[in-house]
DNA sequence: CGCAAATTTGAACGTAGTCAACAAGTGTGG
DNA sequence: CCACACTTGTTGACTACGTTCAAATTTGCG
């Protein structure tokens, strides 16, 4: 039996019954593996599989009329892919790998049909879409109302936060952010070069140290605090939740 | 009976059973009316009720510590606000009335007993999020990645039309936006004064017209154009959906 | 009418963008 | 193994978009 990598990142909420379990653990049931850059969908083009995202990191993006371009979410092992599949006839955004890694992808058919013979995973889902969106929302008010250096700041707690969830953070805490400048300037809606000028700040300020390419982040609670940030997976309340079956 | 404002919005894409209409409705069976600046839900307070708006417009914000406000999402009739009371504790966003309407207030547990209850209602929420959370991703490539004449101009459009599925656009195609220029500003990310400025521009461009506070786009594909707006829910394709009950 | 809130405009300022040049890696093929 | 191309990172000078501050005007409302 292949293990799920979803149910296993859900567990940490709910508990699944064996029957559940079964049935996420058959999305799983077939691998692909990626390499950095590639594109698992492409913005506009006929929906197809969604995925399970088991190993690595990627991103989810939109192209502006300009070209410029805003990285909507990063994606970690455990979580739901290319979900737009499911109502939208074409991909509202694109899907990329951001390193080495291993996705699982499914029919949407496949969804459907776990929704229906296991209503109780649809109301989870239910509940961790609020999660997923009062993360967008802070995003959405620190693009709005923080600065540069506040939504750099953001963004490297966050992904010091979700690099430790994948064992990818050192016992020194540092960790490798395995973007480009660039690419953190598109997520927080930057350029690249002021992305390094906010970068030098922090160094220069002892928040944070660099060395050959890894990242340590000195003072937390500080960076944290001027970035606004909330972790939105912490305080997640699931009890309302139906029994399992 | 009572007739579910919920219900109806949602019927342009789905068709309800008896009994599903009848389960939705019960959520609509308690009102109260609110005037302009009702506060339904205060950010961090213990979250209490969901509503369904049934008349007027709302918003929902957060605050950040240096007291500035970040409107996340504005609200019309047949919307369901509230919703993250189902899975926080305290709510992450303020909820306030932003004219007077009328909301209808029910108890999260009847609101996890219609999922259990009606199956497929769990999967048209699942889709509606992914609607839901488009938007608020097109929102943030606007803030990240778009000057203030153009996100002005966007908000202009989604307010038209939302106010047009309320009817609350005249014949001549002008409408009152309900929104000081404040209030603009927080939802785009910018100043009053410089939404007041770029009002101004799109009026001198003979894209707005503007008359005791009533407004009318002369050129909305223009307007929609710069602003990169897309309709998020024209395209909904719900037809993978299990079979009503 | 009179007050408070909202709008409007101008002037000065500052944060972040643009442009440009160079340095430091990174990978590829000769 | 090194030369070369290419991507990524770094820094400086200049620009510009949007903010801040301030004051005047209009609007809505009790």
């Amino acid at each position: 039996m292949v293990a799920s990598c979803f149910a296993d990142g859900l567990e940490r909420w709910v508990t699944f019954s064996q029957a559940e379990r079964q049935a996420l653990a058959r999305l799983e049931e077939r691998q692909r593996s990626v390499k950095r850059g590639t594109v698992l969908v492409r913005e506009n083009d006929p929906s197809g599989d969604l995925f399970v995202l088991r190993e690595g990191t990627a991103m989810s993006y939109v192209l502006l009329d300009d070209g410029s371009r805003q990285i909507l979410r990063f994606l970690f092992p455990g979580d739901l892919l290319g979900t737009p599949a499911l109502v939208y006839p074409r991909s509202p955004e694109t899907l990329v790998a951001l390193g080495d890694g291993v996705v699982c992808p499914f029919d949407r058919t496949a969804f459907t049909a776990l929704l229906t013979e296991h209503p109780r995973l649809a109301a989870v889902l239910l509940a961790l879409h609020q999660a997923d969106r009062a993360a967008l929302t802070d995003r959405l008010a620190a693009l709005g109302r923080t600065s540069a250096r506040a939504r750099v700041a953001g963004l490297l707690v966050e992904l010091r936060r979700r690099l430790l969830l994948a064992q990818q953070v050192r016992a020194d805490g540092s960790f490798i952010p395995g973007l480009t400048q660039e690419e953190i300037g598109d997520a927080t809606g930057l350029t690249a070069v002021h992305v390094n000028r906010m970068l030098r700040q922090l160094e220069d300020e002892r928040l944070i140290a660099r060395e050959n390419g890894r990242v340590r982040l000195l003072d937390e609670p500080s960076l944290a605090r001027t970035a606004n940030y909330v972790d939105r997976f912490g305080t997640l309340n699931l009890d309302w939740l139906p029994p399992a079956r």
